[in-house]
DNA sequence: GTCTATACCTCGATAGAC
DNA sequence: GTCTATCGAGGTATAGAC
């Protein structure tokens, strides 16, 4: 039998954080109803809070890992493109704009738009963005150190490198242009050359 | 008469635009309810709709541009704080910090949240978003050229400037730290100084 | 212009059969 | 584990007196 939802062959929990994860990149956590993520992934009402009892925010920190994860590989793919720490990371900045123009401007960074909404008002939507953060920073970080750059200085051109990509790409989605990312690819090239 | 409430000096619809626009860049769109907003005004439900028949939506652009003035206000104090181009930037990046940390991570850019609920899915919020961005673009870009910076290599600086601030500020307030922004400071100086 | 009351709807969440 | 039916709360928006 051919099921009508894409992601048929994942079972059923898998489907939901997958659903979740996609609408909650593409709007934020409050427009996301749950009866539209359990249609989305081709479950029920029940299934959702089958596997999760605590309801829309326990998807929700399920939701931003599983996103994170999926960067976090994008991420992978952009710094292990080449040798050169400075290429690497503009090819990161290149796979988001295509990333963002294949998908309409939607799939875009998976935490940005839910933490955007939850500063200082869900302890566990915060830490759960700010782990995802972390570890993207943190795999800059180690690819920068990797090439020769100084730990400190590593570790501060990452975060850098974060804020530009993340702020291009709301530049970019706000926009509907692969502009601010193609400009910061250089710009955040020749910074890294720098050292 | 004393008001119990802080804009009072200034009219209903003032005050209205006010309390949505400071909602609506704590938390988003979705999450400000407009029975809220009114009680922050110190209005009533009618009074909203009685200036803003659009209803909510309606609302929401008018305090995007509200709110884009006030960043407005704030990027033009840091980039006149001072002659030297670079050093005005990083002057902007100290303020939004400044602001951030006293404000409880709280007092961001004021169409972020907003902006990301909506990409690709209300041509107006999204058309006030762009034009807020593009304005604070301009401001930084004619600051960029009149220092001396050829004109092409000022708009492109400016995006980038503008990507990093707004990505630095995400990663702030999720952290609730001033870090991302003091580095980001630093960063930028030294990407215009090459110029 | 301001206010109260309320219509109408959708939300998250639950209950209980299967 | 999956499904349907439904509850109660809270949302936006409206009506109409003042």
């Amino acid at each position: 039998m051919v099921s009508a939802h894409p992601d048929a062959q994942a079972d059923t929990r898998t489907r939901i954080v997958r659903a979740a994860a996609t609408l909650m990149q593409r709007q934020g956590y409050e427009a996301t109803g749950i009866k539209r993520i359990a249609a989305d992934a081709g479950a029920t009402l029940g299934s959702v809070y089958h596997f999760f009892p605590g309801g829309k925010q326990e998807l929700a920190v399920e939701a931003l890992r599983y996103g994170s994860q999926e960067f976090t590989d994008l991420l992978r793919t952009g710094l292990d493109s080449t040798d050169d720490p400075a290429e690497a990371v503009a090819e990161c900045a290149r796979l988001m704009a295509q990333t963002l123009r294949d998908s309409d401007w939607s799939d875009g960074c998976p935490v940005a738009a839910t933490a955007l909404e939850f500063i200082g008002r869900s302890p566990a939507i915060q830490l759960a963005s700010e782990e995802a953060l972390g570890q993207w920073r943190e795999l800059v970080a180690v690819r920068l150190a990797a090439a020769g750059i100084p730990v400190d200085d590593a570790r501060d051109l990452a975060c850098t490198v974060l804020s530009t990509l993340e702020g291009a790409e709301l530049l970019c989605r706000v926009s509907a242009s692969e502009q601010p990312l193609r400009i910061a690819a250089r710009h955040l090239a020749r910074l890294i050359r720098a050292y």
